[in-house]
DNA sequence: TAGAGCCTAGACAACGTTGTCAGTCTCGGT
DNA sequence: ACCGAGACTGACAACGTTGTCTAGGCTCTA
């Protein structure tokens, strides 16, 4: 009882079942089945193992049952930058889910770069994930072809995978933009600027596509210095606001295709005399705090994850389906900047 | 070439390098060192192995490889919610750290519940994470003492470890509160509100400290009620802003003791006619475009998750070395609401 | 041409766990 | 006293990989 434990191991080294064994005077089976609650053990043989693993600070080692068991019982998450406000509900929705099933997350940051994607994904199934949520950079994702056929239970978020066949779950971009744009243009706006992430991106071609669906709904021309895709570094952000806020027929009102397009947007805006309305997609915090708040097509970021998550344990716990494309609706919150009258 | 992989395995077994070495016609091992680019194959046989793995879309199973070898070249991060702006930064800043050094990142949101926390910390132990860098939510860490004794590299940030002695990251909570407070009081305030985190948590207490020394030093009365700690919950914040503000004595100025609870201050004053200055704990985005924009004590959240993961691989790199304790400094950045005069 | 030395390749054990199976012990019934 | 049933328990193989060790073939030199 007082008496301290004394190991033979190498510095560093963990007690194994065979360690708690030995000192609990059992077979390495019996250890085995305390560990995991399994029935058949004695009260009193019980007892005596569990003195051991806590006096040897034993923790069993998950690596070695993986390999016995075939399931690690956790799923890789691979976003774009964890960093970004955006992606934190949704990784979070992810991870509840997660749990929730006994599993743990593993995640890390692509950095929109379709290489890095792939390394991290490839990373993951070695570790032998039993699932991956991926929200892809890049448009190719043939790579991931035998690892699905292997049983990688896949799905897609917030764009669609590439050239391959598997579960994704979106919000609807297009229909978005598409109501955005077409709020601008009841409100009275016929130059409307639209300002967005690199074409590379399918969210971003989604939403452009939206724009120009109202607009030409609504028959009114694009003039095609209105339209700027590309990074949404500000740097380039501003300088494609100026573009578009001073050319020779400039817009009175600016649709932003994401929430950091938007934020660098509202600095512009700020510095600005005359009033330029301002539509983004996304919501962030704080944007009801802004003069003028700002109004937003909002996307429900957790219910993204969660969705994209569930879908995921279904798979695992067995329904073999076909591939699905869940699409969830998005919503027009009305603040005050997407309100405000074209100002020639 | 053109022949297509037939296999005898079950349905969602993965090809093993036993499979691949069949197949190719060599050996078990000389696959082994082909898949890790060991030296001793002939261009030829290589190649033989390379379409092997090709056609069956082998990929190595790190689990098998980590049991043999011991590392697990992952690191595990528990913070309290990875939806918090906050860790956002920091949680990207330590998956750099450890892409830097080929680990990959597992992390998990404890949600500020002290148990959640111990059985994610105890569950990455079991994956044999390397290394764990934890935000802690408990105050007892002795749990822990078993993980450590055997070689977990741990690195504590944001608040110190308890009851264990391990390597801690913080901010100067102390300093960067008392800090924000004098400059309320320079700015001509006298009864100046404090509204924190819960008293468990070690910031708040720091920070609630730092408070009443910039209150002593400048020959200041506290009153009990212009003091609040509590959840950051909004309805916890707007009750214990709305007691401080109409009281007998209401105060002309409120330190906000984190982010979330600042969010909160600024929508509550946001409606009220008199103007009541503002220094709030931990910086966030657009706190510059509010009116009046925010003055805050800013950390670097970054470098928080940089230096503690820095720290981690330094002592997984060998350095065997006593526990450490860093601080950081933080950094007052008026705006605007912290400079408001008084208005009684 | 024989022997040394090098390069390539594979057999085998080990990592720590779990599933299978067989052995021992106890107890109750006859 | 004996047998069968049932409850405990442990020996052993297997999971897929890597480290060690040895074998075989080749080249090079004396």
């Amino acid at each position: 009882m007082a008496e301290t434990a004394r190991t033979e191991h190498r510095y560093g080294n963990r007690p194994t079942m065979k360690d708690v064994a030995a000192r609990a005077g059992v077979g390495l089976k019996t250890v085995s089945r305390v560990v995991n609650g399994e029935p058949g053990v004695t009260p009193d043989t019980e007892r005596r193992v569990q003195e051991a693993i806590e006096a040897l600070g034993f923790r069993r080692n998950d690596s070695a049952r993986v390999l016995r068991k075939g399931r690690t019982a956790s799923i890789g998450l691979v976003l774009e930058d964890l960093a970004d406000p955006f992606y934190g509900p949704l990784s979070r929705a992810v991870e509840e889910v997660a749990r929730a099933h006994g599993a743990l997350l593993i995640n890390g940051s692509s950095a929109e770069d379709p290489d890095r994607e792939q390394e991290l994904v490839l990373a993951l199934c070695a570790r032998r994930v039993d699932g991956l949520v991926v929200i892809p950079a890049g448009d190719d994702h043939r790579y991931l072809e035998p690892e699905l056929k292997a049983g990688v239970a896949t799905v897609f978020v917030d764009r669609p995978a590439g050239r391959i066949d598997a579960d994704v779950v979106l919000s609807d971009n297009f229909g978005g933009a598409r109501d955005g744009v077409a709020h601008l243009i009841a409100h009275g706006h016929r130059r409307i600027g639209f300002i967005g992430d690199q074409p590379r991106i399918h969210t971003a071609v989604e939403r452009l596509r939206g724009y120009h669906a109202a607009m030409s709904e609504a028959g009114l021309p694009v003039h095609d210095s209105w339209v700027s895709l590309g990074s949404t570094a500000p740097e380039r952000v501003r300088t494609a606001a100026e573009a578009i806020l001073s050319g020779p027929e400039p817009v009175t009102a600016i649709f932003a295709g994401n929430n950091r397009v938007t934020v660098t947007v509202v600095r512009i805006l700020a510095d600005l005399e005359r009033p330029v309305a301002l539509v983004g997609f996304d919501d962030f915090e704080l944007a009801d705090l802004l003069r003028p708040a700002v109004t937003v097509i909002a996307q429900d970021a957790a219910q993204l994850g969660r969705t994209a998550a569930e879908r995921l344990f279904h798979r695992l716990d067995g329904a073999p389906d076909t591939a699905r494309r869940i699409e969830l609706n998005t919503r027009l919150i009305p603040r005050g900047s997407g309100e405000l009258p074209p100002a020639n």
